[in-house]
RNA sequence: GGGCGGGUAGCUCAGGGGUAGAGCGGCGCCCUUACAAGGCGUUGGUCGGAGGUUCGAAUCCUCUCUCGCCCA
């Protein structure tokens, strides 16, 4: 038997429970159980280069509540931890630790070992890209070293055998293979398309990274010639991109344009003859209601030049700056090329910006019309506030550049997508609108390729022609056995690897997939889909999917996109969605803001048990401002659960109850009955929580009737557990004791998994013949039927009401509150009177009320209360 | 501009037709044989505003103000 420390050290109880769990193995998923046994997490793997802070906490301990919870009920866990490796962020820490920069077109080097970077002065090394995510694999590797102990600090309940890394083969695997199985089914394509282009990091992105910020901006009016004679005037936001003017459009019920349409216009400054035509985008209340359509100013002119079939005439390059070209040639026709090409001169190499201003200034030189009379610009500049599309980590805005991409269909498929988000549960539901919303915005297909390094390549090459062309309609595919395979490295099938980059050879896709195009598979990842088809039916469609409301619209939304594509399945069953953690300025914590609080040192302050106790007090799906008082109550929690279960077991063992579990039929004292029924209603209706994914609520009313226990029953029950005698009294409070405090501290496991455990250690673990109390079963009330209601009425409520008047009585005499009592007199209705008859002499020994020094009488009652309670207290000191 | 969620005590939040709740804080007490990192008592609110439905509204409906998020 343990002794029974008398202090609670959560630092030396924390490490000690670490270890056992890990040594008890009892968080490992077994997969010879069958799927109705097992539920399967698909945790969210977070970006290891990133920085922790504590709504990293918030949300695993919400996840992990619920996965005790689920082990508790007898469920075979699968709860892995993955780490995402791909991306801007682990290339960025890359290059700077290791001085490195991925080139695709160096080969690899399997001899090739990374040194870190010492001085600044140091050249930059060009690596292939398989040593590249090399060098991401040891640095990754040393960031989830860091996590993965935070998380054991927290007491996540992970299967640390199942770990995985986006960037690691058998990811790298599996994005390659789901590629290729959305090639076969149709639902890829490689396209030279116009796309929204970060010019900073020269990559396509795609709608979903993307963010409108609000800039100011300008509206500004030129005039347009006729060719036939006349004139009109647009409005545009743009006019550095006049030159790439391809159409002019007015709605096609505006009155005042109906004349011009079928017309032809001339551009000013470049002479360019454009067609007038009817477009419904076109609003006849902005500006003056007809404007000109470019290659390309926003998502409207892509639209409209897809479906019209105008020429194509890209002004701005890779790297944002407005390109070489020449006036006077297809497609770039004038009608006065000189002129074209003396205006252009001015803002070649310009940046958008730098180009609208010059521009405008060439507007507004007298003589710019095209007629040569007057300034083409006129009224004055109109400065608006307008949204701008971002990439989300890029500073510039972003261009529609026509490149070649590979992209996956979407548009195409909006219906089918909502309707498999209506088959997932979503907790809290109303996070289903957000889902749906965003599918029903989409308006491009998922842009899959990034012109990055480190990431998933392509398994793709493509042939070479004779004339050193590339071939692009003929790609290669790499065969599903050869996978991952990384085309800059390796030839593709029936070529030598001399013949990359030769005529008549090949050359390797150089691009990488978007991060989501893996991290949209962590549920397949962990199935081993493709791989292991009888380990992927036990874990497919997985139970659970824990993540925060704003990448809905990114992993939540593409991970339903590829379950639908390849099974046609949803990819889980529940979604639950926390919130996120504000500052006290209700600011959502941000490393960019510099307001985000780390979690050790709450953990090592707290505990880890307490800080869990303040995440998962919060409401799935709800902002919860950081608040480190709730830490405090957390704390105090812990306390209490030690020192009462301390108190409770020291009974226990003073009347020989230690080494067996006390049959229920001891507990026959009207006091115990009416708490039993208490607890058996709280159990009932915290199960009935947890079931909806309402851990918080689970948390609260446990919390609640915790607190009833330990300030009112406890102190009720005290003096008769006291006794020397083996009384049917004593026995009846010895078996409650145990009975509920083996109900609290299970009630309590999926959120304090730290104290319970410790405190399930001293006795109940071998009482029970249960090791862990995270393994033990759930509580049910089926285990709390054999104890009867009290005959009485509201017993409980009766007993604590004289109860708290004593103690008051006490208090407003500044006693302590064993002070005696020399006389009570109560005062209620007959039915209230005769139901704290039955656990008066509780009361009385509670209260320290001197023998017979008591009147209970039948009368009035206080409005709102039951008695009327007068005490009279000893005058001895 | 559209969608969603929130506004309840000084603070953080529950409650969601039937007498306004908890914890923290404040104030005052108590070293009582589980607990002073504790306990007891006490003080705090026209439930954002205005209408409406109802015997009865914090709760349901309409409008409105305000904060946040998502989307344009």
């Amino acid at each position: 038997m343990r002794t029974i420390p008398e202090k609670y050290d959560h630092r030396a109880v924390a490490a000690a429970w670490s270890a056992r769990w890990e040594e008890l193995g009892i968080h490992r998923w077994d997969p010879t159980r069958p799927r109705e046994e097992t539920f399967a997490v698909d945790t969210p793997p977070p970006t290891v280069s990133g920085s922790l802070h504590v709504g990293h906490v918030f949300s695993y301990t919400h996840q992990d509540v619920m996965v005790r919870y689920q082990r508790m009920l007898g469920k075979n866990i699968a709860y892995p931890m993955g780490w995402d490796d791909n991306g801007l962020p682990t290339e960025r820490r890359v290059q700077n630790v290791f001085g490195i920069r991925p080139d695709p077109a160096v080969a690899y080097d399997p001899d090739w070992k990374p040194q870190r970077a010492t001085g600044k002065d140091k050249p930059v090394q060009q690596v292939s890209r398989l040593n590249f995510i090399e060098a991401c694999n040891i640095i990754t590797q040393e960031d989830e070293a860091v996590f993965e102990q935070l998380w054991r600090k927290l007491g996540l309940s992970i299967d640390w055998s199942q770990q995985y890394a986006t960037i690691d083969t058998h990811c790298r695997r599996l994005s390659q293979i789901s590629f290729l199985d959305l090639v076969q089914r149709g639902e890829v394509y490689q396209t030279l398309a116009p796309t929204l282009w970060d010019v900073d990091l020269r990559t396509a992105v795609a709608q979903a990274e993307i963010e409108d910020r609000e800039r100011p901006g300008t509206t500004q009016d030129i005039r347009f010639a006729l060719e036939d004679g006349g004139e009109f005037t647009i409005s545009t936001t743009r006019p550095e991109l006049l030159g790439a003017c391809v159409a002019v459009v007015a709605h096609p019920e505006d009155e005042r344009y109906q004349a011009l349409f079928g017309q032809t216009a001339i551009t000013p400054l470049f002479h360019a003859p454009v067609p007038i035509l009817a477009a419904t985008h076109a609003d006849p209340a902005k500006g003056t209601g007809i404007l000109m359509v470019c290659t390309f100013g926003d998502i409207m002119d892509v639209e409209f030049w897809k479906s019209s079939g105008l020429p194509l005439k890209q002004l701005i390059g890779l790297d944002g700056r407005l390109l070489r070209v020449r006036y006077g040639e297809p497609p770039l026709e004038s009608r006065s090329p000189e002129q074209a090409r003396a205006a252009y001169a001015e803002i070649e190499g310009l940046t958008p910006a730098q180009a609208r201003k010059k521009t405008v200034e060439l507007l507004a030189r007298d003589g710019s019309a095209v007629d040569g009379r007057g300034p083409a610009l006129v009224g004055k500049p109109e400065p608006i506030r307008h949204p701008i599309k971002f990439y989300e980590r890029g500073d510039r805005p972003l261009e529609f550049v026509p490149t070649r991409q590979w992209f996956i269909r979407l548009l195409e498929h909006k219906q089918a997508l909502i309707e498999q988000g209506r088959k997932i549960e979503w907790h809290p539901p109303h996070m289903r609108s957000r889902y749906e919303n965003w599918v029903e915005g989409l308006n491009q297909d998922w842009c899959v390729s990034r012109q990055r390094y480190a990431g998933v390549p392509f398994p793709v090459w493509y042939p070479l022609r004779k004339d050193g062309e590339t071939d692009y309609d003929h790609p290669i595919f790499a065969h599903e056995d050869s996978l991952p395979v990384d085309p800059s490295a390796v030839p593709p099938p029936g070529y030598g690897e001399d013949q990359r980059g030769c005529p008549g050879g090949f050359s390797g896709d150089p691009d990488v997939m978007d991060t989501w195009a893996t991290s949209s598979l962590t549920p397949q990842i962990m199935s081993h889909w493709r791989i292991d088809p009888g380990r992927h039916q036990k874990l497919f469609p997985m139970d659970m999917r824990p993540q925060s409301h704003e990448i809905i619209r990114t992993w939540a939304f593409y991970t339903i996109v590829k379950a639908w594509m390849h099974e046609d399945a949803i990819p889980w069953r529940h979604i639950v969605i926390s919130g996120w953690i504000l500052d006290p300025d209700r600011k959502k914590m941000s490393k960019s803001k510099g307001n985000v609080v780390t979690p050790e040192q709450l953990l090592d302050e707290y505990s880890p048990d307490a800080v869990r106790y303040w995440a998962a007090r919060a409401r799935l799906g709800a902002d919860t401002t950081f608040d480190a008082k709730v830490f405090k109550v957390g704390r105090r929690l812990c306390t209490k659960v030690f020192n009462a279960s301390r108190f409770s077991f020291m009974q226990l063992d003073r009347v020989g109850a230690s080494e067996q579990l006390l049959p229920l039929d001891h507990i026959r004292e009207p006091l115990d009955r009416a708490f039993v029924g208490r607890l058996r209603d709280t159990l009932a209706h915290a199960t009935r929580l947890l079931e909806k994914f309402e851990y918080a609520g689970a948390l609260q009313i446990t919390e609640e009737v915790f607190w009833e226990f330990c300030d009112d029953y406890l102190e009720l029950v005290k003096i008769r557990s006291y006794q020397e005698e083996d009384t049917p009294g004593r026995r009846s409070a010895a078996a409650t004791l145990q009975l509920a405090l083996s109900t609290f501290l299970r009630l309590f496991a999926p959120f304090l998994p730290f104290v319970t455990e410790e405190v399930w250690s001293w006795r109940l673990a071998g009482v029970t013949g249960q090791p862990s109390i995270h393994t033990s079963p759930w509580p049910s009330v089926q285990e709390l039927v054999g104890v009867p209601a009290p005959d009485a009425g509201e017993v409980l409520n009766c007993a604590v009401e004289v109860l708290r008047k004593i103690r008051a009585a006490k208090t407003r005499a500044k006693k302590s509150l064993r002070w005696p009592v020399t006389a009570l007199v109560i005062v209620g209705p007959e039915a209230e009177c005769a139901t704290l008859r039955s656990v008066l002499s509780d009361v009385l020994h509670a209260g320290n009320v001197e023998k017979d020094a008591h009147h209970l009488a039948k009368g009035a009652s206080p409005e709102g209360e039951r008695f009327s309670v007068e005490v009279e207290l000893s005058t001895d000191s």
